[in-house]
DNA sequence: AAGCACTATGCACAAACGTGCAGAACGGAA
DNA sequence: TTCCGTTCTGCACGTTTGTGCATAGTGCTT
């Protein structure tokens, strides 16, 4: 982009957001057509110059979203969707809000963690642009599997937050699940490793989906050949409900002595309760179960979700 | 407003503006015309539900803004404007912008004295709602001179700010400029005044104009009535280039030693330097030298002017 | 219950806006 | 310089949005 048109978008928005002129009335002033003004503002929105931002009043929201605020302590976005979208284009719709609200939330030197499923990826391709400083992007979780490295699908993810933000992306090239807890606690002394812990440790946001054992359709991590038969039957004999970032946690919000965590590569759930912001996004209210443990072990700050699901979260026979 | 309708709006609003649907398919969402979601969505945006800002990359930015940004280290916003508008519409549009500029950085919990003035006035009447708890606006001089008590005019741009952000106001009901030194003295320890003085103390944010005294058409605070004779001759034979809410410097900056301070209401340089964000909205190139000399003082962290005022200030000959 | 004042709604029209397309302008490479 | 590929621009059209006006609804008074 030539030198001159940047300034030229943040001019016109400046006249069209800040000033109430016309698109024409624009187009005059800088001795162009309307139409290309049209353009510099869509640039101008994509780019981040213009933010848009929606304030729900804390207090006086429709009352779904307050209850769960109030029930869980955590600051919920309900997003409305029709009942009469499907499972992938509500998905669609929570994410885009959720890319949306995230937005304003990364600043400079921000230390974003991020997951991957597809929650996250639908979210990824979302995200609008926004320019920020020696920000970084950190991969929550490994992704290699039996059958895969399951780089380009995380890594896909990452570099899509990197771009939108133009921040650093630092990957983690180890698989989701270590076949022997040993050899995790070796690979957690290398020092390559270290270096994206450490980062990890210094997150200033961190944004996850949940898995929930019992969802109508499992998530990549029951179904994607990351556990084998063993490790699912342990699961479904466990009273395990869900999981952030592969590792998993009880109803009650418990993970202790869950033995698949010692081979889990994300962060441990203390850890992960450090964190300043902690945004969790949920579409498709067969993730119910995961969610509540989710809530209940105080993982998230933020709750972007569906309202279907926020419904269910709220009713008390919800634990169907 | 009825209950439901504010939550329709916020309900429309992110789906216009997170989930980018039209007009037309929220109306069938919310099974209304698309004319009233149009209107609901008019209303978010006044309303303050939706905030729209600009961020402007502040190193990047026009070279006009970063040169003043540079050199007087304060957060400058150049308002554009055709050179073809007369002083007035500059005014509007500049006041505008400041409206809009000034909306997000206002908070719940905030004390926000305001000066007054035609640019103040102007800025008033532009502002937009954003709804804050226990926000207080207090006045930052007295209004009154020798024809009128000045209340009106003052207390309109005053009530303006507080019904925009759901604010208390606080007058300042004392002349702008004492006849005597003494019973500034006296009054300044009524209790009465004392509540003011001690809010005026714990501002966060300051909002202010500059008044010029070589201004083309001089300001309210020149021509209004509120010096005498002797006060301007004094004026006009010392070198003072401008005030700020009736306090008054010089070029350089200082303030020492006019003695008409002593008998002015507002709040003297150093306590004003005290408050965290001091927004100087200044609009019509003949007040650049009353401008220059507030700079000097340091009087503001966040200036907003127009364009001509802007390419003036970084003109070394602009002291003319 | 009727009357009244005020607000909200939908219609219809005009204004404002987004975008596919064809041509112009630009920026190398030969 | 000419050529070619790429990007930018303005036009024209269809879509989307704002708004005056007549009507329907709502709540308060008598």
């Amino acid at each position: 982009m030539t030198p001159s048109r940047s300034s030229d978008a943040l001019r016109a928005a400046q006249l069209y957001y800040l000033q109430d002129l016309t698109m024409d009335a624009i187009a005059r002033e800088l001795r162009t057509s309307r139409s290309t003004v049209s353009r510099l503002l869509s640039s101008a929105r994509e780019s981040g110059l213009v933010q848009i931002q929606i304030r729900s009043p804390l207090d006086t929201g429709p009352e779904l979203a307050s209850m769960i605020r109030a029930e869980y302590k955590v600051d919920v976005h309900v997003v409305p969707v029709v009942d009469t979208l499907n499972e992938a284009e509500t998905l669609d719709r929570v994410a885009m809000q959720a890319a949306r609200t995230i937005g304003p939330l990364v600043d400079s030197n921000a230390i974003i963690g991020v997951a991957w499923g597809s929650t996250l990826s639908a979210v990824s391709r979302h995200l609008t642009r926004k320019i920020t400083h020696d920000s970084v992007i950190v991969q929550l979780n490994g992704a290699g599997n039996m059958q895969t490295t399951g780089i380009t699908y995380a890594s896909d993810i990452m570099r899509r937050f990197g771009s939108a933000y133009g921040a650093r992306v630092e990957q983690f090239p180890v698989p989701a699940f270590f076949d022997h807890a040993a050899t995790k606690k070796a690979m957690w002394n290398e020092r390559s490793v270290q270096r994206i812990l450490q980062l990890q440790a210094r997150m200033s946001i961190a944004i996850f989906g949940v898995g929930s054992v019992d969802a109508d359709y499992p998530s990549h991590v029951y179904a994607g050949g990351y556990l084998d038969e063993d490790d699912l039957n342990v699961l479904a004999t466990s009273d395990v409900v869900g999981d952030v970032a592969t590792v998993f946690f009880r109803a009650d919000g418990s993970a202790d002595g869950i033995t698949l965590n010692e081979r889990s590569t994300g962060p441990d759930l203390a850890q992960l309760r450090q964190v300043r912001r902690r945004i969790c996004v949920v579409s498709g209210a067969s993730k119910i179960n995961g969610l509540r443990g989710a809530l209940a072990a105080g993982l998230a700050t933020d709750l972007i979700l569906d309202e279907a699901s926020a419904r269910r979260l709220v009713s008390f026979d919800g634990a169907s």
